[in-house]
DNA sequence: AAGTCAATTGTGACCGGTCTCATAAACGTC
DNA sequence: GACGTTTATGAGACCGGTCACAATTGACTT
């Protein structure tokens, strides 16, 4: 079939490769030496007010941006951060990236960018000391082993920020770190279901390294609190496709009335397995989801999920680096969002049950009127 | 509610930015001059095996990693690629970004990455300008419209390429591009549905500046093909929202039993939008959607889409870049990926028509019996 | 044996910023 | 009015690579 053929490109052109302005240029057009220029652009504040004036003009006539590249060789101020992730595609990764690359922006700060995938441990040190630029600082975002690995290996040189899972109570994690508290929706969403009737609550949990994750240990302290026990757990899965195996695995068992997992995806991937095995969601198996992606009120049913703010997240954690660099200009302090549960309609009472018990005891979760 | 506090990470240690090892010093553990330190990792052809060798030694023997910054400074060859986008978090240009990501990395390349949102048109020339580093290469997902205004702005200095959506035959991009053919799928996608009995086929675009998208294009050439008339368009979104949005438009209108979206969110908004009107995919109303993203097989029922692989186009635009540039080493040609017509279970017969007609024409479509 | 040429290696300037230190001017203070 | 102190400015080295060019070496001509 010859319709999919693509037309070559034009030829790159000459790519001149021209000279930007400099700092001396800028500094015999407004008659002061190269050093003055180079004081009014880092705000020094030994600059007479006319000089300065002066300066900024011709910078702005001459059009001059000073080279990253020269400043982080000569040693000035950190310019540029690394954001280190597994994944770019996952929802919380890519909107976490995003709201780094938006803090970035505002303050002027270049941002570059280097995966994970594919690093053994053994190689991950080299991998990470190569990926940030000199004279820069490093964000990594450490939600899964891979980046707790890579954080591990951050070199202490390097100005280093995290966003992780939450550490367990009485942890301090070593680097300066971020993270949503998950645990304490993850309990009220467990006993929102609870509430509704169910006899216990399953989980499909994000993998772990720490042994435990917020949202697990949130899980796991609402059942014990209930005095129920607590259902055995599979290793943990990142995809729709893990939680549609994982799920497919429940099917069989009916006393599951109610599964909490451990993201969207893994959500949307249960919910095949529920439909396939012919059990209704809501009305034979509750489903709740978290993170809510963008597609999540989308879906057939509707997907309970708990929010959370991975863009702010994100901008939470350069916000965190920032304290620990002495970067030039102020500082926004920025802090990491909290997580909500929206109600929509993956959730209802468990099957066999006319007589409804008590109304939901969670009650600052969000009902989804909205739209 | 004070469980939803953070515990302060622990403060940056002394970060004390030492030194690492230059090409002098290892100039001088090896007995030679700089300078052929400098011909040995640029794997210049005058030197000598037992220099180079002894040279390449002593480089592993004292962890020597050349400063980009330096490197950028002096006017040495292209190191780093900026890529410039809307969005991270959409599945297409996720994905493709990682794409690039893993392309750079497989050449010691460094990535940097920069949003578009949010700046004004006049602003866009020194946005663009000023997100590259210099000496740096540019690349842009131009996908939209934001895009392929940055495209337009990136200066002939600096060596680009770009991701776009097909232009229509006859034009020949102004700058290096890559694109996946999209056409002959969206025309085949429609024909399917056209072959399953449907007397047209409506469809919920992407945006486009061009007047036109080339699933727009192919989905309108197989309608004329057919002899019949081209339903009204709107004006095109990305989200399930809009999906949703525009879809409910369609709900009232009963001859709408076909409809081709532009991206997979589209279709999942719009499957929402049937579910409510109480039409349901496929029995009243077939959808597909565009992307296959991971999810879109889990969805209930599972979206019947185009395939497409972003990460492949990803590094195939990092290839076309590199044949204008003058990098060392050696480039790996990549084709780009085309798309391919995945059918599941979002389409089928239009309701009311017992006696089936013929088996769709399309054949070159993949039934998915995997998983 | 002297001359030519290519291959290999070394020398020093340079990229565009920053740093340190020296100098000049303005400002009290006695 | 001489002196110390602060403030404003300039001169030059330096960061770690590259580039252009010169110098050395050895092989090959003639």
């Amino acid at each position: 079939m010859t319709g999919l053929i693509n037309v070559e490109g034009s030829e790159n052109a000459a790519c001149d490769r021209s000279q930007a302005v400099s700092i001396r240029d800028v500094a015999r057009a407004a008659g002061v030496s190269h050093q003055t220029v180079s004081r009014v652009i880092n705000d020094s504040p030994n600059v007479s007010e006319g000089t300065r004036e002066a300066v900024l003009a011709t910078i702005s006539a001459l059009g001059f941006r000073p080279n990253r590249a020269a400043r982080a060789l000569a040693g000035g101020p950190v310019q540029s951060v690394t954001v280190l992730a597994t994944n770019t595609s996952r929802y919380g990764y890519a909107a976490a990236i995003q709201g780094v690359e938006e803090a970035t922006q505002e303050i002027g700060f270049g941002m570059g960018f280097r995966t994970l995938e594919g690093i053994a441990s053994e190689d991950m040190p080299a991998a990470v000391e190569y990926a940030v630029e000199p004279a820069g600082a490093l964000i990594v975002i450490a939600f899964d082993p891979a980046g707790a690995l890579a954080l591990e290996c951050a070199p202490s040189r390097i100005p280093t920020a995290a966003m992780i899972q939450a550490p367990p109570p009485g942890v301090v994690p070593r680097q300066p770190a971020v993270w949503i508290d998950e645990f304490a929706a993850a309990k009220q969403a467990t006993e929102y279901l609870l509430g509704l009737g169910h006899r216990t609550v399953h989980h499909l949990p994000i993998p772990s390294w720490w042994g435990t994750t917020p949202r697990l240990a949130g899980w796991n302290a609402a059942l014990q609190q209930a005095g129920l026990p607590v259902p055995a757990l599979l290793a943990g899965g990142w995809t729709a496709e893990w939680g549609y195996e994982a799920a497919s695995a429940l099917t069989r068992d009916r006393s599951v009335t109610a599964v909490l997992c451990g993201n969207d995806d893994i959500a949307i991937g249960a919910m095949r397995a529920m439909h396939e095995a012919g059990r209704a969601v809501p009305d034979d198996v509750s489903i709740i989801g978290f993170d809510d992606v963008p597609h999540a009120r989308f879906v057939c049913p509707a997907l309970t999920t708990v929010r959370q703010d991975f863009a702010t997240l994100g901008k939470a954690c350069f916000a965190k680096l920032l304290e620990g660099v002495s970067a030039r200009g102020k500082v926004i302090k920025r802090a990491p969002p909290q997580a909500e549960l929206i109600v929509r309609e993956t959730t209802g009472p468990p099957p066999h049950q006319t007589g409804h018990r008590a109304a939901p005891t969670a009650r600052a979760h969000r009902s989804e009127i909205d739209r």
